[in-house]
DNA sequence: TCATAATATGACTGGTGTTCATTTAATGAC
DNA sequence: GTCATTAAATGAACACCAGTCATATTATGA
């Protein structure tokens, strides 16, 4: 028995595997982007991933990790955007303007993307364990590189120092996050308002800023 | 035939559909509250209204409608809670600082309302008819009071008016959902992060004031 | 070639929201 | 009180769907 073959051998099953779910992944996302996930079953995106129903469950415990997989690839989109644009040469709050401009941007290109994220079924967040599926608190996610940032912009002085890093960070994140659902998920509610959407996300985010420069 | 008594059973009739409705509105609730509305069927809601289950259709449209009536009336009682505080003879901004306290605080004490309107599912917002089943634009709506607060706010000169006052209610009150939603929906979450809850609140609430304030 | 393991299948299960033909109850004219 | 008519309530039936699992297919390496 040729052991290191073995291993290759192993090692090119768990590349197949990995690629399959990524398909499967593409599948869903491109349903999910044309139909909304709500209306998508598993029967469809086994379909549209040449495989049959159980198939998906050998490589997502279920419906909801699927959605979370399409949610953590998205996650890292925008991760690697901001990270393109960070410049350490520059002081914190003109990193944040820039990455925050820039999240925006990216909102505005990919708005089923951005849909995707803010579709995750808050409801579902009681049960703890299902957090761990959800890569928002991982080194690489945009919501951590928010919090270095910040840190940076407190060390420099051009960001307040009375509330800690990552509270700061959660709640930017989180107001931006409120204001990118309220145009893509809500905005039949913005326009009945007589809102002007891209208006709205500017505002907001000056607004936001302004709350988190120092003095 | 004598129509004044016709008309008085028609109304009777009105009133007593109306009672139904809220007396199944109040077992949806109570279910709710007690199990998440994601974990009710429209037969417990039924059996706990003591009707079947057909009947709740003659009541509601759907069972989203009947999610939607829950929140209305706790948005009722949001409404209630933050007039009851508002002073005419304090300034906008003051005004503000009050209400949005008074909402965090009873966020603190009916954190199940809280949920029911937290957990209405962005999804379906998606059809616009949909809105209107759900009353936050009408006038006696929490949000619509913030848009008069701002208004005179602006006026009086306490509040910034570079932002229009409408889109200015529009994204406090976005801002403080999204962090209520934080931490009745995704505690784990916030608490994985290391961060206490109601400084979360109280810091968010103190990072928009910020935003908004004149200078 | 063949035994074993890995992968894939799709019929089946249990549960659910919604509908609708049928039943029950209320009404008011006589 | 009786009875025809209208309104309200019922629950069996339907359609749909996530998830399971016994069975079938395919890959592997001895």
């Amino acid at each position: 028995m040729n052991t290191s073959h073995i291993m290759s051998v192993t090692e090119r099953k768990k590349r197949e595997k990995q690629l399959r779910r990524n398909a499967i992944i593409d599948a869903a996302e491109q349903l999910f982007f044309k139909q909304g996930f709500d209306n998508v079953s598993m029967d469809q995106i086994a379909r549209e991933a040449d495989l049959a129903k159980g198939t998906l469950y050998l490589y997502f415990k279920s419906r909801e990790d699927l959605h979370y997989s399409i949610v953590n690839r998205v996650l890292e989109m925008i991760y690697k955007v901001l990270k393109d644009q960070y410049d350490p040469e520059k002081k914190g709050a003109e990193n944040l303007l820039k990455l925050g401009k820039s999240y925006i941007d990216f909102s505005q290109n990919y708005p089923n993307h951005i849909r995707a994220i803010m579709m995750v079924d808050s409801s579902k967040f009681e049960k703890l364990d299902k957090n761990q599926s959800l890569k928002i608190l991982e080194p690489d996610s945009p919501l951590v590189f928010f919090t270095e940032i910040i840190k940076k912009g407190q060390l420099d002085g051009s960001i307040r120092s009375d509330i800690r890093d990552r509270e700061m960070a959660l709640i930017l994140w989180s107001h931006l996050s409120s204001i990118l659902e309220l145009v893509t998920l809500r905005l039949p509610l913005v326009n009945a308002m007589g809102i002007n959407e891209k208006e709205l996300l500017e505002k907001q985010f000056e607004l936001s800023l302004r709350g988190v420069l120092s003095k």
